[in-house]
DNA sequence: ACCTGAACACCGTTCAAGT
DNA sequence: ACCTGAACACCGTTCAAGT
């Protein structure tokens, strides 16, 4: 050994290499390689080659670090550009790209889902770098003659939407067949008297856990209510859906 | 004292009172007071005067005990029973009764949303009860002359689309006005040359966070969609939306 | 079978101290 | 300011032992 006194393997980082972007992005790197759950402060420290203490310098609690990951990949983000394609499909589009975002990148989903169900901690409201993404799809709608609750509504609708399916994909990587196949005979499996229904229709429900296929399918069913919305405003209400108001 | 030697307090629950039922019972009120983040096997079988490893005859690990929970609750739901309303109609129903079984047991939600974002642990499927629920809704749709397939999907995409909405709601217990009016303000404080129609519509997107109303407006847009997605079927499709089929 | 206590290998974070 | 090591108050789970 050309080094004296290294138990491990630690005299890396001599003393001001460290910053708030390299933690982060060894962070996300760590969350993308091994999950949320095999993620720690001091795996973090380590593979930093710094004490774990050293990370509380830059970030004041892991909840923290947390949220500056997820703005900061949230962030490289932008929303395709305006087109001349109807409102619809550049929705469509931007929605997708939404989508594409969270089930390409692991380490963003398990950081939105664990945010998802913590109570609000500090101040932080919606990640910072979706602003664009709303605005864009806003303005699709607004300038589809969209009125103003409704396209507010629809917002909420689509990005609540589209996070909901990406952390149901997130389970299963791409298309796992055989994951769906055990999903089928689990369901043929069932009693055929008590769930007719559910046994004869398997390979469609198996068939409908594949990710991106599936999205679009709820996605276009939510733009095509959408579009047929625009004719209840003038119109007088169809019995189906006028937008409930009470609180 | 007409004890001796107890130190803290804890010589409750003779020899045999234990049982998997108590112990769901009591994690699950648990779950609800003190939320999942104070959730621990320790405090489990402190509250109910166990030493901590008693709960270890009964579940082989938290993870088991989790699953066994949600299937509890689960299983003690029922969908409204079919009458004579229009089918879509009742199917909205189903789905509302879904979403307030899960926005009314905090403790269901997230252990949901624990489920939703860990990889499947064993060989558990969907929530075993559910599945009355499942049928019931499919029932509704192919009884409506929708395909196989189209509702296949479209089950699917309610029920994360209900999921997702729940997940969301479950930050916000109600209708927290004064954190909907914070984040009218955080909207409202940005630049509104960058984000005019975000600032500009910032009070209707501020109320869409309440969650009941916000819930029924998206499930109305599937719901409408899914009306108008039965003549694509017989009369060639619309731009807007064919339900993709490729892998 | 049902239950216990000590122990193991972890956590996130505080705190006093070093440079 | 930037970083460290020891310590505190926790985890889930294994294991040998008791009834």
């Amino acid at each position: 050994m050309s080094e004296h006194t290294d138990a491990g393997r630690r005299p890396r980082t001599p003393r001001n290499t460290l910053s708030a972007d390299l933690i982060l992005d060894t962070a996300l790197r760590l969350l993308d390689e091994r999950g949320l759950d095999a993620f720690s402060m001091r795996a973090l420290a380590e593979e930093l080659g710094v004490g774990t203490m050293a990370l509380y310098t830059y970030f004041r609690s892991k909840e923290e670090l947390f949220c500056a990951a997820r703005d900061r990949v949230f962030g490289s983000y932008a929303p395709p550009p305006l087109t001349a394609a109807p409102w619809h499909r550049q929705l469509r589009e931007a929605c997708l790209g939404l989508y594409q975002l969270f089930t390409g990148r692991p380490s963003v989903l398990q950081l939105l889902a664990e945010q998802h169900r913590a109570e609000r901690p500090p101040e932080q409201g919606p990640a910072v770098g979706a602003v664009t993404t709303m605005e864009h799809m806003l303005s699709l709608m607004r300038g589809a003659g969209i009125g103003r609750q409704q396209a507010a509504r629809a917002q909420t609708t689509l990005i609540q939407y589209t996070v909901g399916a990406a952390l149901r994909a997130g389970r299963t990587p791409c298309g796992d067949a055989e994951q769906r196949r055990r999903f089928q005979a689990r369901l043929e499996s069932l009693s055929a008297e008590d769930f007719p229904l559910i046994v004869d229709l398997a390979p469609e429900l198996a068939a409908a856990q594949e990710s991106t296929a599936q999205y679009a399918f709820g996605l276009d069913l939510i733009l095509a209510g959408l579009r047929t919305a625009g004719s209840w405003e003038a119109a007088g209400r169809d019995d189906g859906a006028p937008p409930a108001q009470s609180d």
